[in-house]
DNA sequence: TTTTTATACGTAAATTTTGACATATGACAG
DNA sequence: CTGTCATATGTCAAAATTTACGTATAAAAA
């Protein structure tokens, strides 16, 4: 039982759904791909955690519905009493930004505005999330509400560092020298 | 070339150094094992990327000193052009807040805390890096600086995060039927 | 009408990353 | 004087992750 698969147990704590779905919902939280999804899925239904039942469609391709068992819940209870990995991120922008003199002006700030494009899709992602999640639901998870703010948090400092480093790097390309 | 490589490539650019203390600089970066550093270094040297000599110590085990050749940099100057990948962060954290409701308050609470006492540190350390730098260094390189804030705003963001959700997390508790 | 896109599942190979095992020196603490 | 820690390098196995290969349906776009 690897942290993914505590993972996949978390979502489905929520609600029944596909691999396929499982897939695309976690990946702001822990991206991975299908290849992985699948055969986790099977492994923990092999472990008593969840169980599926096939769901016919005519429209789309049949699909397995994954549900937790009350083994799958009572292992994520114990999940959440046990220490916590520290965050991992690793960005290839910041290994750039560090030998960033070793290339042109331009191609820096080509990077950071990819990467403002980045964050601003993010922000409108996330804002729009939380516009449809407080329509369709009354009475709201603290923990979605939470995430969300997390995420906004997060997102609106990456922007506005983006924003300030280039300000910086052109501020440095018109005064190389100051004397 | 994956990132990692870059990434070492990125260091030696600035000055020469050991595997073992490049393995230790590039941990805020991209956080790798000394297990995998060594042998890209071997790799990025039979590749011509850098190269090594023998410094023989007294009062520690001695130590090959890396340095960038020409052909890295060039491979560096090259990777500045090409784009840039999207940032990976993976947090268990955020899983577990997804599930709280699954199990105490006092278990979250906890992890919350642990967490806060986590940035704390990084910040701490942040802000310690950035006197000793500017002590150490007349002129300092721009990307070093733009990195730093990085980390500052980043850091910062998840502190306020972390106390706004403790803070939240103790209301619930308190009040957890409003009618 | 053909191609692309989204849905939906799956496996196999390659790459990346971690954890374990291995050795060695000197300092420092118990 | 014995164990632990920081320094310093290395290999090997296992685990995690990505990329590629593979099938199939239906809608939408070119």
């Amino acid at each position: 039982m690897n942290t993914l698969s505590y993972g996949l147990l978390s979502l489905l704590s929520h609600a029944a759904d596909s691999g396929y779905d499982l897939m695309l919902k976690i990946q702001p939280f822990w991206p991975a791909k299908h290849s992985q999804i699948y055969p986790l899925l099977a492994q923990l239904e092999s472990g008593g955690y969840v169980q599926h039942k096939l769901v016919v469609q005519t429209d789309k391709p049949d699909k397995k519905i994954y549900s937790i068992t009350d083994k799958g819940l009572n292992a994520l209870r114990n999940w959440l009493t046990l220490p916590t990995d520290e965050p991992v991120t690793r960005d290839e922008l910041v290994l750039k930004i560090f030998c960033m003199e070793q290339g042109d002006t331009a191609d820096i700030l080509h990077m950071l505005e990819t990467r403002l494009a980045y964050y601003q899709d993010q922000l409108q992602w996330l804002q729009s999330k939380k516009e449809t999640y407080a329509q369709l639901n009354p009475s709201p998870s603290l923990g979605i509400i939470l995430l969300m703010q997390k995420g906004e948090f997060s997102v609106k400092a990456d922007l506005e560092w983006t924003q300030w480093a280039m300000r910086q790097v052109i501020a440095h390309e018109k005064e190389p020298n100051p004397d």
